[in-house]
DNA sequence: CTCTGTGAAAACATTCACAGCG
DNA sequence: CGCTGTGAATGTTTTCACAGAG
C-alpha cells in the first residue's frame, strides 16, 4: 500500500519488468510464484525481489509464494497503469510511424490519438489509422482530446522546442526519442530513449567493457542520462 | 590510457552522454570545456564529471578545462567506436523498418548491412536499400557480411530463439527490441530496449513517482531489468 | 583566480542471514 | 519444510572539500 513516492530509482525501474514478467505468468494462468522463480527469470536474487516487493506492502504468503493476481493488479496501481493514457507522438519520420504503428503500446493502456508533423507535405497523410496533423494544432489537440503524454520523434535540432510545445500544450510527460537532453520544467515527467546510446552501449561491452545493470528511465532534475536500458 | 575493464556501471552510461554531448561541441568548434558546463548541459554536478574523466586518464588542465578534441577520440576508442560495426536487423516489421531506415546509424558507425524476417510474404521486399532475407540464410550471411551486432525486432516469442540464432551465428552482441529478457551465454553482450517500458516509467513519474536517473545497458549475467532511460 | 584530480565522508543499493508464519 | 520480511553487513556510487597546477 506505501505510496510511490519512497521508491527507490533503481527499484523503480525493476518494477517494470516484474509487471512485464507477472502479467506473463497471469495469462499463463500461474497462480503464485516465489522470490526466487521471479528472480530467476529476470536475472535478479531472490531477496531482491523480496525487498523490491516488500515496499509494495504487504503481499507474500509464507510457505507459498506471492499472489500472481495481487501482485500484478497492486504494481497496475503503482505504476499508473490502472487506467488509460492518452498519448500524441510528434514527428512522423521513421521512428514516429513505427511507434504510433506499434500495437503493443494500445494493448498495454497507452492510446495513440494524434500525430503531428512539421513537413507540409506530411501533413493529411494516413499514419496508422491516424491522419497526420500540422504542428499549428497541437495546443488544440492536446486539449481536445485529453492528451496527457507526448512523444518526441523529431530531430535533435527540432527536439527542445518540440518538448517546449508539448509542455505549453498541457501534456504532463515526455517520452524523447531525439538524441540529446530535453530540460523540462519541474513537475513534468521525462524519459529519454537513444538508439545510438544503445547500440553504444552494446559496442562497449563487445570491444571489451563491463556494465552489468540496466537502464531505466528519468527524472527531470537529477537530469542524469539516457539509460538504453539492459538486459531482460 | 586505463582500459576500460575498471569502469563502473552507472559510468558506462554516462560515458555515451559525454561522448554524445562532446561530439555536437566539438563540431561547433568549441576547443575546451569545463567539468562544470558539462555537467550542466548533462544534468550532473562538475564533481560527477570529473571523477567519470579521470578514468579514462589524465585529460584536464587545472584552470583551462578538458581538451573537446581529445576527449572525443579518447571516448570514442573507450567506447569501441573507433571502428565501424556491421550490423543486420531481425524481423521487418515495423520497428525493424524504422531501424533499418534510421539514418544515424550509420552517420555513428553502425552499418546495418542485412535484414531478414521469418515471413515469405516479406522475404524479397526492400526495406531502406537492402533487400530482406529468409531466415535461413542467416548463419551464411552474417558469416559473409562479417557481422557482429544482431538487432532483435522480432516479436517476444520469437526473440529468444533468434537470438540464439545469432549468437550461433557469430554475432558478439545483441540489442533487443522485444517486450522480454534474453539469455546469453556468458561473453555475448546484450542491451535491451523496451519502448512499453520506457512509456511505463514515463507513467509512473506522472502518476507521483520519483526515479531520478537514467538507465543504461546490462551485462549479461547479472541480467538486470531493461532501462528505458532517463533524461539526456 | 579558475579548474582539475582525488582522498575522505556520506548516501545509496544489494546481499546476507535468520526469525517467524503457515 | 518452504518462503517471506527485514535488520545488519557489505559493497558501490555520489558528493564534498581541498591541495595543487597553470
Amino acid at each position: 500500500m506505501s505510496d510511490r513516492r519512497n521508491i527507490p530509482k533503481p527499484t523503480a525501474r525493476r518494477l517494470s519488468l516484474y509487471l512485464r514478467e507477472l502479467s506473463t505468468r497471469l495469462e499463463q494462468r500461474e497462480v503464485t510464484v516465489s522470490s526466487k522463480a521471479l528472480g530467476k527469470s529476470l536475472g535478479l536474487t531472490d531477496a531482491q525481489v523480496r525487498k523490491d516487493l516488500a515496499l509494495l506492502g504487504q503481499f507474500g504468503h509464507p510457505g507459498r509464494g506471492y499472489a500472481v493476481a495481487d501482485l500484478v493488479s497492486s504494481l497496475r496501481r503503482i505504476m499508473g497503469r490502472d487506467r488509460d493514457w492518452r498519448v500524441c507522438v510528434v514527428g512522423a519520420g521513421n521512428i514516429g510511424r513505427a511507434l504510433v504503428a506499434y500495437d503493443r503500446f494500445r494493448r498495454e493502456g497507452f492510446n495513440i490519438v494524434a500525430v503531428f508533423d512539421a513537413e507540409a507535405t506530411m501533413v493529411g497523410r494516413e499514419v496508422g489509422g491516424l491522419r497526420v496533423r500540422p504542428m499549428a494544432d497541437l495546443a488544440k489537440v492536446v486539449a481536445a482530446e485529453e492528451i496527457t503524454l507526448g512523444i518526441v520523434a523529431v530531430p535533435r535540432d527540432a527536439a527542445q522546442q518540440v518538448a517546449d510545445a508539448l509542455v505549453a500544450a498541457g501534456v504532463e510527460g515526455i517520452l524523447n526519442f531525439a538524441p540529446r537532453r530535453i530540460e523540462v520544467r519541474e513537475g513534468i515527467g521525462i524519459v529519454s530513449v537513444d538508439f545510438t546510446v544503445a547500440l553504444e552501449q552494446l559496442a562497449f561491452q563487445v570491444a571489451g567493457g563491463s556494465i552489468e545493470d540496466s537502464d531505466g528511465g528519468d527524472e527531470d532534475e537529477n537530469g542524469d542520462g539516457d539509460a538504453p536500458t539492459s538486459n531482460v
